[in-house]
DNA sequence: ACGCAGGGTTGCAGTCCGTGCAACTCTGCA
DNA sequence: TGCAGAGTTGCACGGACTGCAACCCTGCGT
């Protein structure tokens, strides 16, 4: 019995509150959407939905309540003696292919952080208690204290640059793969931040490199 | 004449109503400031506050408005070859060293952040628009397109990352002066992500290392 | 000196967010 | 069947924020 009646509803509503959130705001904008809607169309009191979400836009992009578990479990997984960067850049790879999954939840949610550029806010915001939980496991396998080595710290803050310079970039108009840009993200971090990649119109270099496809002229 | 009158009024209406507010929120903590206050302290409507802050807390911790501009000059000043990732160092040592100051906005907007953590969120939010400037140069000064190369994006957003980590290990209760800590970031990051320090009790490695001193037992 | 134009400020009215509280309902259990 | 605890709801309230229209004031041309 992980899980019993209550629990279940529990869940439930929260998933229709946030479906109900995010298909408003794809349908009629985020400034056109209350509160009262989003209860009203989950059918429940307006009050209700502060029980579940401190505020409308946690509704939307906050991290689910599994968030932070699932990348501790992720990363306990991870062979023993596996160092802490690669574990990193496994768990970054994880979570961006989860997020280029569909459903109708994903879908919605990547249309309107699409049309709202505002929420992406929010979004990062939610990294960061999810860093927390990364930073500790970095600790674990670096055999460093998580609180007070920089190290740890210093790699889960990284994960995030990179997962969040990936997504701009897509956004911006990178028809690669997520997952790839990801790849070169971490190609660059791991080869040291000061051996930049050959500029745009130099040979390819000899070094077998996912990065630098050109895609203009 | 690069000021008349009403632009000297409006940044001294500005300053004002930010050091109101700091004061006020210093004294009697967020939750019990309210803008009412905060305009009538700096003497001005509650309306008119509005004009100037879009909320409440950006008065706080939002970054000035020549927090950008300001970035831009400084990397505009380097020496012409000097490669990205060596602006970036500086840039962020300078940042921080100048965070590091003293003067009645600085001291109280260090205690309020201190006393309010949820703040930090809309500090380092303030970071983004920061980052868009460095992006910038940082595709300038390593030949890439700041808008479809993943480099300068992935440099901008990690020097937020350096930083970051390092306030929040200084808040952590690292003694070290914060621009020691930023260094160690940098050293860290330019070695390759994958490049570990060694763990705690392991012998200090024969290379100069700002890193790892054990304040345990 | 006068008046005009534009930017800045203000008051007003209103909407919505978010919270504390107390009453109610439902679920699981003895 | 009744009880305890979890979840839901309504109510009332304070405060953030916005659009609008009126005002004031500064700089400028006449």
């Amino acid at each position: 019995m992980t899980e019993d009646r209550r629990a279940r509803k529990k869940r439930e509503t929260r998933q229709s509150l946030r479906l109900a959130a995010l298909r408003l705001v794809d349908a009629h904008g985020l400034e056109h959407v209350t509160v009262e809607m989003i209860a009203e169309s989950a059918d429940v009191s307006p009050r209700t939905f502060f029980n579940y979400f401190p505020t409308k836009e946690d509704a939307l992009v906050g991290p689910g309540p599994e968030a932070a578990a699932d990348v501790a479990r992720f990363c306990l997984d991870r062979p023993d003696g596996e160092p802490a960067a690669a574990v990193l850049r496994a768990l970054v790879l994880d979570r961006t292919a989860a997020f280029l999954g569909h459903s109708e939840e994903l879908d919605l949610q990547k249309r309107v952080l699409a049309t709202n550029p505002g929420l992406y806010a929010g979004f990062h915001a939610g990294f960061q208690e999810i860093e927390r939980a990364l930073r500790l496991e970095m600790g674990r396998r670096s055999g460093l204290d998580p609180e007070r080595d920089l190290y740890p710290r210093l790699l889960a803050a990284t994960g995030g640059a990179a997962i969040r310079s990936a997504m701009e970039l897509s956004r911006a108009g990178d028809r690669r793969t997520l997952s790839l840009i990801v790849e070169e993200a971490f190609d660059l971090l791991e080869a040291g931040l000061a051996a930049a990649p050959p500029a745009r119109r130099a040979a390819p270099s000899r070094r077998r490199r996912t990065a630098a496809i050109a895609k203009t002229a």
